[in-house]
RNA sequence: GUGGUUGUAGCUCAGUUGGUUAGAGCGCUGGAUUGUGGUUCCAGAGGUCGCGGGUUCAAAUCCCGUCUUCCACCCCA
């Protein structure tokens, strides 16, 4: 047979292991000095948590495990008989694979409400998947990198996190722009055009912007059955600069709101300084419907790539699983895409290449013995080594220590005496013959 | 889920209006080099042309289906 792996899922060699490492290390590590814990759940969940919580959408691109052991026997034989997928489907299939890390947290904190201190900072990074079209930088199986606190409503959080944000892309190396927003602005801006039960919709339309343009908008906005006025009087709100907004908002109690926490993140900011621009873009939507108060996104300012993160503040994640009144805030970093800027643009350290320091190559099955021997006594100094399992041909060996990028070769066990080595630097091929003792006292040097 | 696109050697790609035995570069293997990688030279191996069906005297080439890739919607990391 042929061998072949899903669609949107990959493979990983060395190289690309090492380089995403690379990407999870900087920022964990980040995650860390906030005080962020991390916690890991199943990849499996009931589908009764999943379902209902990425809206529509969200439900058809689920990726549902069909039930164990005899699952036709409790299947709903009058939906299969009418091929209603829809109503046979949660009676063979109880459970799926996570659709992103935020609704298994809040899964996570109402079950473990007891052993949590709130506010609580957990940060997780596991794979999930969506059985979404793939296209570049897009994948139905890819990791997740979230950060959320939760149990305060402080916008402390928020200045936090854009602090956090900030910090990880220049330890990265890469040049982007923060662009933030609140859903309550949105909810203002709709409220003054007199369309209040339909944020939802201009919500979804004016996220096109930077796509499309205004024409764009209007034309999507009309295809959702706004009126031309309508349409005039929300591009103009949008069009105002901040402040002008603020005025226009000031009747309006959430509007208002809105303009307030931008203004209070910002403050909390006033004196740091972010080596990334950020910027308050009120066209800013995010898609999640989840959110209620801040939004984040992030796009790379040097290549063309949707957003690279994510995030924002919600007010009530926890409410469906019973416990209401848990206000939080979080942050996903787009792992894949940032790969694919980062081989793009080069942006990787060469150092990621090899840690192996040393091949050790026997000449013969005496030798390969001591090899062995010898490897062991490196590894208790703490220097990565790799004996040769084979006895061949020098120019083999050595074309094999090359291939992995080894710096260094020892041949063990010369024709003139068994007891000398020599040590051999590829870099230059400068080599010198030297006993093992001596050996290792020009290594630990 | 809708519409389109792509697939030829390990990799990147040629392959004429359908016409004998499908090519190149890189990589790989062996040798020049009876212990020495990278450079050079010589030789060699490697392809059911994504898969299945159809049209034709003849299919990598045309048609249908399917899988995959990428793109635009939708949505999103």
């Amino acid at each position: 047979m042929k061998p072949s792996i899903p669609k949107g899922t990959r493979d990983f060699l060395p190289h690309e292991v090492a380089r995403r490492a690379y990407i999870f290390n900087i920022i964990q590590e980040q995650f860390e000095l906030f005080g962020f814990s991390p916690i890991e759940t199943p990849v499996l969940e009931n589908l009764s948590t999943l379902t209902g919580k990425y809206g529509e959408e969200g439900d058809r691109l689920l990726f549902k495990v069909l039930n164990s052991g005899d699952f036709l026997r409790k299947a709903d034989i009058e939906a299969l008989e009418n091929k209603n997928s829809g109503a046979l489907t949660p009676s063979i299939a109880s459970r799926g694979l996570r659709y992103d890390l935020t609704v298994p947290f809040a899964r996570f904190v109402v079950m473990h409400r007891n052993e949590l201190v709130l506010p609580f900072k957990r940060y997780q990074i596991q794979p999930v998947w969506r059985a979404d079209r793939p296209q570049k930088g897009r994948y139905r199986e890819f990791y997740q990198c979230d950060a959320d606190a939760i149990g305060s409503e402080s916008l402390l959080l928020e200045a936090e996190f854009i602090t956090l944000i900030d910090r990880v892309f220049s330890a990265l190396g890469l040049q982007v722009e923060i662009l933030l927003n609140s859903r309550k602005i949105l909810s203002g801006i709709a409220h003054v055009v007199v369309i209040a039960d339909r944020v939802m919709e201009m919500t979804t339309s004016v996220d096109k912007l930077s796509k499309i343009g205004w024409s764009g908008v209007h034309q999507d906005l009309q295809k959702r059955g706004f009126t031309q006025q309508q349409c005039q009087e929300i591009e103009a709100h949008f069009r105002l600069p901040v402040d002008e907004l603020g005025s226009v908002l000031a009747g309006d109690p959430v509007g208002a709101e809105g303009i307030a926490e931008l203004q209070t993140v910002q403050s909390y900011l006033k004196q740091e300084h972010l080596h990334n621009a950020l910027v308050v873009d009120t066209t800013l939507a995010r898609g999640l419907n989840y959110y209620t108060g801040c939004i984040f996104e992030v796009r790379a300012t040097e290549a063309q790539m949707g957003s690279i993160l994510g995030g924002g503040r919600y007010a009530d994640l926890t409410s469906v699983f019973g416990m209401p009144g848990l206000s939080g805030v979080g942050i996903s970093f787009g792992v894949e895409r940032i790969y694919d800027i980062m081989v793009e643009l080069a942006k990787f350290p060469e150092s990621l290449e090899s840690t192996l320091q040393f091949l050790l190559v026997g000449m013969d099955e005496a030798a390969l013995e001591k090899a062995f021997a010898m490897a062991s006594s490196l590894r208790k100094l703490g220097i990565t080594c790799s004996v040769h399992p084979d006895i061949q041909k020098l120019k083999k060996q050595l074309k094999y220590a090359h291939a992995l990028n080894v710096p260094n070769v020892v041949l063990v066990g010369l024709e003139e005496d068994p007891n000398l080595l020599v040590w051999k630097k590829m870099e230059d091929g400068d080599q010198q013959i030297l006993s093992f003792e001596h050996f290792l006292e020009e290594v630990t040097r």
